[in-house]
DNA sequence: CGGGCCTCATTTTTT
DNA sequence: ATGAGGCCCG
């Protein structure tokens, strides 16, 4: 599990890039003659040894082939055993990519390598030494979706009102909090008198967030990163211990770390200072998550004398492709000043496409893609990718590839492991491995109907609360529970008794077996039928959860090590799995399929030709990016990063028209393409060309001339009954009371407002959800 | 308690 | 458009 089909697309020997394509002479040791294929720069970078390293390195200059080979050096030539290497990849996928290539350079598997995303690397910590922060080794994970309503609950128990404060907003302050470093306490004294009303309703809920994780022995994402730092800071023992045992560290996508994992290898590398760093701050796209570029900026200031390298050749694209990203990126201010090279000259320009509408633009995406494969019969669908900005963008393009039978497979979005039906088994899997997961309970507990409602389940819980008792504990012992009527209490107790069995079930059978007997106990499949035609998408679906479990068994199972797997039972180890493989692939690794995703999963890869849709002010870059330069020149990095995931064609594509939450909009071409604009070839599809809604006089090269919004009429966004506002208006708002309009900015749909309000102080709202009323005293 | 109907908010990327 | 959540009635 795990492998997806671009992970193993990547690592399939079937189709090598150029630079990998150097003899493996025999005779010659395969690591010698992988140097011997590097250029001088990637050499020294791959021979560093000891001391701090920082390499610097551009889209498609081989930085992944140099860590791999830098980790077979240090295992075949210096002799470091793998257990004490630490390699940090950004995603599952690159870890399991790297451990592929490793195994294939040496020869066999690098056993003991510590390696993975930092989340992993952090719960593999964790699972071992937890019980000093006061969680069990078999602590659960909690995902986004589900630290939401853990959040929720957290408000209603610290009257934080969550239809006026939003879950999701204080969600983000307290992952901001952790990302920094800021627990509870110290973010409840930093905020808890502070002006900002936000952060003073996120330092109420807080503690009582965290207080409940503990207490229903669960972490969030951010805590898997936030308490390994807490846990090597507290313990000196272990300090020096995992020092020694992490005696050399690589990181990759230096640029997207954050507070807390600089901080992470900061603690583990002070002494030894045996820390190699890859990244490209034009590559960093993570600042909306906590990513600091200043990790990248400031790695000499932190660790001096560090050897820098540069690695600039660019070993992926045509020479046009490159001129064009070096066009883009080269507006960003804020950067390391460098310029790729490439000895490929030449190549396609790149095309600009205006299309009429979103499904027009899919249409013709998917015509051209099939019009290449017919010129070019060396391309297979395999070697073409669409990306976007949003994943909302995903649903025409899919449409599009679904009525034309052209393959495609997409990346990310709704996941396998979201789904509702998937959701609701693994809770009973989640319960069934720790009793204390209230979130889990919730979820199951009326779910087949068990006469369990809202006041059944109140009363229960306040219960389970009086007496200090777990839920699952308290449904046993429903008869001692007051109002509760026959119906729940049956129900109740025929919970418990299902759930006390399976993990007695759990304690001496594997996790396919587990679940195979919930999911017959509970006639899932049964039932999920019943549901209508949907339903038989949503029964195969929890099948498909069976043979995930079974394959995992199968296939992960034994690669670990006994040290950690020992307390544990393979159900929770399947849980601990699929917690932190979040864009699992289920597709078969073979598949020929042109592959979709957002702009921000494309990083990384490379496929001959691609194609980035959307290109429309507003969308792409967001229009919200307007309201601050960094925010931009992150939008600006995320197109770089895309034009450089080509080897040989970069198509851009914009829609006139297209449906955004419902309504349909109007749009430029994004301000991106202006740079571009003189080595272009402009295109049209023919219904943009032909669109009845817009004058004939401007239909021929619209792409050329200025069009004006709502050209042709109908556009309902520029609507005049919309309330207009001024300059020193007084307006109400529901939250924040009444303030004064200080600025204006954006139009239409994306008008902002900056107010000051008398008491909440300096904010910037857009108008059109911000839902203000003019005050008229 | 459960189902149906109404209202409301939605804004972007992910480990 | 779509989904989530609240409210009312059987």
């Amino acid at each position: 599990m795990g492998s997806g089909v671009l992970h193993s697309r990547l690592g399939s020997p079937r189709r090598p890039t150029p630079d990998q394509r150097s003899t493996s002479a025999r005779g010659v040791s395969p690591i010698q003659s992988l140097l011997d294929s590097l250029n001088p720069e990637q050499r020294e970078a791959v021979e560093h040894f000891e001391g701090p390293c920082l390499v610097l390195a551009g889209a498609g200059s081989g930085k992944t082939r140099v860590l791999t080979t830098r980790v077979c050096q240090l295992i075949g030539d210096h002799g470091v055993p793998p257990g004490r290497i630490m390699a940090v990849t950004f995603t599952n996928k690159a870890a399991g990519e790297m451990r592929e290539r490793v195994t294939a350079m040496l020869g066999e598997e690098p056993r003991g390598i510590w390696m993975g995303t930092f989340h992993a690397l952090g719960a593999r910590l964790l699972r071992r030494h937890a019980p000093e922060l006061g969680w069990t080794r078999a602590f659960a994970i909690r995902d986004a979706e589900q630290s939401l309503r853990e959040v929720k609950r957290a408000q209603i128990a610290a009257g934080v009102n969550p239809r006026r404060w939003q879950p999701k907003a204080i969600r983000n302050c307290i992952s901001d909090a952790k990302n920094r470093l800021v627990g509870p306490a110290a973010f409840a004294e930093e905020h808890g008198e502070a002006a900002d009303f936000m952060m003073r309703q996120a330092a109420l809920v807080y503690p009582v967030y965290q207080e409940s994780l503990r207490d229903q022995d669960a972490l969030d994402f951010d805590d898997l990163l936030m308490l390994p730092v807490r846990l090597l800071e507290g313990s000196e023992r272990l300090r020096t211990r995992y020092r020694r045992v992490f005696a050399f560290l690589l990181v990759d996508e230096y640029q997207d770390t954050n507070r807390a994992q600089f901080q992470f290898l900061e603690l583990l590398a002070r002494e030894h200072r045996n820390l190699m760093v890859v990244g490209d701050d034009d590559q960093s796209i993570y600042g909306w998550r906590g990513a600091d570029i200043r990790n990248i900026l400031d790695f000499e200031r932190c660790f001096p004398g560090a050897r820098v390298v540069r690695l600039e050749q660019n070993y992926r694209s045509t020479r046009a492709i490159l001129d064009a990203a070096n066009a883009v990126i080269s507006e960003n201010v804020y950067r390391k000043e460098k310029t790729l090279r490439t000895d490929r000259a030449g190549g396609e320009p790149l095309t600009s496409l205006e299309s009429g509408s979103e499904m027009d633009e899919a249409r013709w995406i998917v015509e051209e893609i099939e019009r290449r494969m017919l010129s070019e019969p060396e391309l297979d669908h395999r070697d073409f990718a669409v990306l976007y900005r949003t994943n909302a963008q995903a649903r025409a393009m899919e449409d599009r590839f679904w009525r034309r039978g052209v393959r495609y497979q997409i990346v990310g979005g709704v996941r396998f492991y979201e789904r509702r039906e998937i959701q609701d088994v693994l809770a009973y899997l989640r319960l069934i491995a720790n009793p204390r997961d209230l979130d889990a309970f919730e979820r199951v507990v009326n779910y087949p109907r068990r006469g369990v409602g809202t006041v059944s389940l109140k009363r229960l819980l306040s219960f389970a609360l009086a007496e200090g008792i777990g839920p699952l504990e308290a449904a046993e012992r429903g008869t001692d529970i007051a109002n509760l009527s026959p119906t729940a209490r049956r129900g109740l107790s025929a919970l418990a008794a299902l759930i006390r069995r399976h993990s007695v079930l759990a304690a001496t059978h594997s996790a396919g077996e587990v679940v195979d007997a919930l999911i017959d106990h509970l006639k899932l499949v049964e039932l999920l039928r019943a549901e209508g035609p949907e339903g038989d998408d949503r029964a195969e679906n929890v099948k498909e959860l069976v043979s995930a479990a079974r394959q995992f068994e199968a296939e992960s199972l034994p690669d670990l090590e006994d040290s950690e797997r020992d307390a544990f039972t393979d159900l929770g180890l399947f849980l601990q799995h699929i917690a932190l493989v979040a864009d699992i692939d289920r597709h078969d690794p073979g598949a020929d399929a042109v592959t979709l995703m957002t702009l921000h999963s494309s990083k990384g890869l490379e496929f001959p030709v691609v194609f980035i849709s959307g290109m429309e002010e507003g969308l792409f870059p967001l229009g919200r990016a307007y309201d601050d330069d960094e925010l931009l020149e992150e939008e600006r990095r995320l197109f770089y990063v895309g034009i450089t995931r080509a080897r040989r064609k970069v198509y851009l594509t914009h829609a006139r028209s297209r449906r955004r939450a419902g309504e349909m909009s109007w749009a430029k071409p994004s301000s991106f393409l202006d740079v571009l604009r003189d080595s272009l070839e402009m295109k049209t599809t023919v219904s943009a060309r032909a669109g009845a809604w817009v004058p004939a006089s401007r239909s021929t090269r619209p792409q050329r001339g200025r069009r004006l919004e709502g050209a042709g009429g109908g556009d309902t966004d520029f609507n005049q009954d919309r309330p207009s506002y001024t300059r020193g208006e007084r307006v109400v708002h529901s939250t924040f009371g009444s303030g004064t309009i200080v600025e204006l900015s954006g139009f239409g749909p994306t008008l902002k407002v900056t107010v000051d309000f008398a008491e909440a102080g300096r904010k910037k709202l857009v108008v059109r959800y911000a839902g203000l009323e003019k005050d008229y005293f």
